[in-house]
DNA sequence: CTGAAAGCGCTTACAG
DNA sequence: CTGAAAGCGCTTACAG
């Protein structure tokens, strides 16, 4: 039924092994005897069993990612999407293919990574977020086997290599930012409290309130899960305060548009009464009302390089170093912080 | 290096036809060897060797997703994070894992499902999109290879296996639904014109307006690439025609979203001036201002069922046969149509 | 209930 | 430059 190897080889008058070498093209092959090989091939029909290759020469030209576990509803966000462009643009550049958990829980998401690694399904692994006392990066790790992080790790980042936006700088940017449009309270609505990316915003936020010589309010640190809905309420906590803010910082563009509907549903302008930051651009920061000024952090080049990383990693035999590789980020300005408005 | 089935063996003193029967979980292996084999799999730390076992029985226990080509910005839209979710779902139940296509361009998709397909790496697959002349549907349907297509497919589609909407349907119920609250003057803003959906969706909005007397003007037909973007142009568009619409139906929430941004920057009121309703009621649905009339889709449901049909198509081995499965909707009131604010 | 052996479709030293 | 042979780690009739 299926063509194999020997097949093309019958038909090319040639042992099975120089078809082999014929695919990969090795350069002790004569052209003659390529070219011949190749169109019984075209002929036939052939192509190779990706499973028998794979099995005889110990690599699998896959790669595996790990998506947060599908019950936190965090996938909803359209960041994903993008960083998988970003992954699958270049593994398909490098002749790579892709390959999901699929895990609905943490614990079965980390048994779908442990199976992938120890069945040999794939030659490296992305790991799609970052979080404190993450299994999988530890397990990575002891199994020394090639993965990178997209965002910073915790445990042992020296020796982890991965791709981040510098969230403390975007933190502490965005915030001077709001300070030198004239507002003195600003709050801060971060997500899940775990998430690498949450920790390093509101550090950097903190830091530009005390080089400003801001007091910073606790109460004016807020969190929330990452989707929209914390945005919500987020924002009615903020606004019951005795001296609400007159500027956020939100920590990803879902929440924002959370932040904003409720600020509209409660009556209060945006920018007008209430200047909001926010990061990631997504696509719909510009389709929001009013249209969000948004730290863009490329998120189809955090996928491409952690990829690029990957791959690397892969290639050498050499122990993971743990290299970093920051993907450079700028604030869009719209609408949503006042100011000027025609950006 | 790695744990084999040979180690587990010897280390259970069985052969190692036990062991893969145990791994099996053959009934005809006594209740205690097995345990003594599967004691010995924790202690060396044994997984199985996928490729191997792939290449021995035939099947991988892994399914293809083909995505619409990276190129067209389709991807960026949240239907796919969330049909995704479905499929990962419904696969993780059933002990499959995912693989993904990576092409850029139309044609790297397709040989990408190609070699997908013929180097055995999947059982099955499944087809994200519907779209007219699409070669990878020809391509499936002629190797007689299981597959599911998300969408209602054009070519033969007696002979396929799909899940959908009833897009007609929901594109005739909101059509009227907009008559209802009293408007005359009602556009279609859809996506890309060779898309199932679209064709789909405006059918049923023409079949309602004939059924309301309502004569049909084909200027008020507008189509654009799927995304935001598009719906800005296509509002321009209908908006400089003399005699305006007052209410919208847009065939996506994404495009639904540009389309009131844009009506919001020329200074017209949603619902006020212009009612709008669209499909597929995405989590942004719920945040955009004002927070959008939408018909309700299960995306989720979507990808669960596909993967459901497929796993089925799988296991007989009779030919497919063109099962077709509609998944339910239901409008989603909220405000962009006005009526009742209150939903 | 269990084992020995052949085979899945490739690759890769080893020879020549 | 090319071939014969062993091997990758499993599964599965076939025997017993």
């Amino acid at each position: 039924m299926q063509v194999t190897i020997k097949d093309v080889a019958r038909e090319a008058n040639v042992a099975p092994s120089t078809v082999s070498r014929v695919i990969a093209n090795s350069s002790r092959i004569s052209q003659k005897t390529k070219e011949r090989v190749r169109q019984a091939m075209d002929e036939l029909g052939y192509y190779p069993n990706v499973h028998a290759r794979s099995l005889a020469n110990r690599t699998t030209q896959a790669i595996g990612l790990v998506m947060p576990s599908a019950a936190t509803k965090t996938l909803q966000n359209p960041f994903f999407s993008e960083v998988i462009r970003g992954i699958s643009t270049k593994a398909h550049q490098n002749g790579y293919s892709l390959y999901m958990t699929t895990g609905v829980s943490e614990e079965e998401v980390y048994e779908g990574v442990v199976s992938m690694v120890q069945g040999r399904r794939v030659d490296g692994v992305v790991v799609l977020y970052s979080r404190t006392d993450d299994k999988v990066v530890q397990f990575l790790q002891d199994s020394k086997f090639p993965f990178v992080v997209v965002g910073k790790p915790f445990s042992d980042s020296s020796h982890v290599t991965y791709v981040d936006t510098d969230n403390y700088l975007a933190g502490r940017e965005v915030t001077k930012y709001l300070h030198q449009l004239g507002h003195e309270c600003i709050a801060f609505v971060g997500g899940a409290q775990d998430l690498a990316v949450t920790q390093e915003r509101v550090g950097g936020y903190k830091t530009a309130l005390m080089e400003e010589g801001i007091p910073i309010q606790e109460s004016y640190i807020v969190s929330a899960p990452f989707m929209t809905t914390g945005g919500a309420e987020a924002v009615k906590r903020l606004m019951s305060l005795e001296h609400p803010p007159t500027a956020v910082v939100v920590s990803d563009d879902m929440m924002a548009l959370g932040v904003m509907s409720t600020l509209n549903e409660m009556g209060i302008g945006v920018p007008d009464q209430m200047a909001v930051v926010s990061f990631n651009n997504l696509f719909i920061a510009e389709f929001s009302s009013p249209p969000l000024t948004s730290v863009e952090i490329n998120i189809f080049g955090l996928g491409f390089e952690a990829t690029n990383c990957l791959i690397e990693q892969i290639n050498e035999d050499a122990t993971p170093y743990g290299k970093r590789v920051i993907v450079p980020h700028y604030l869009v300005v719209r609408q949503s912080c006042g100011g000027k408005s025609e950006a």
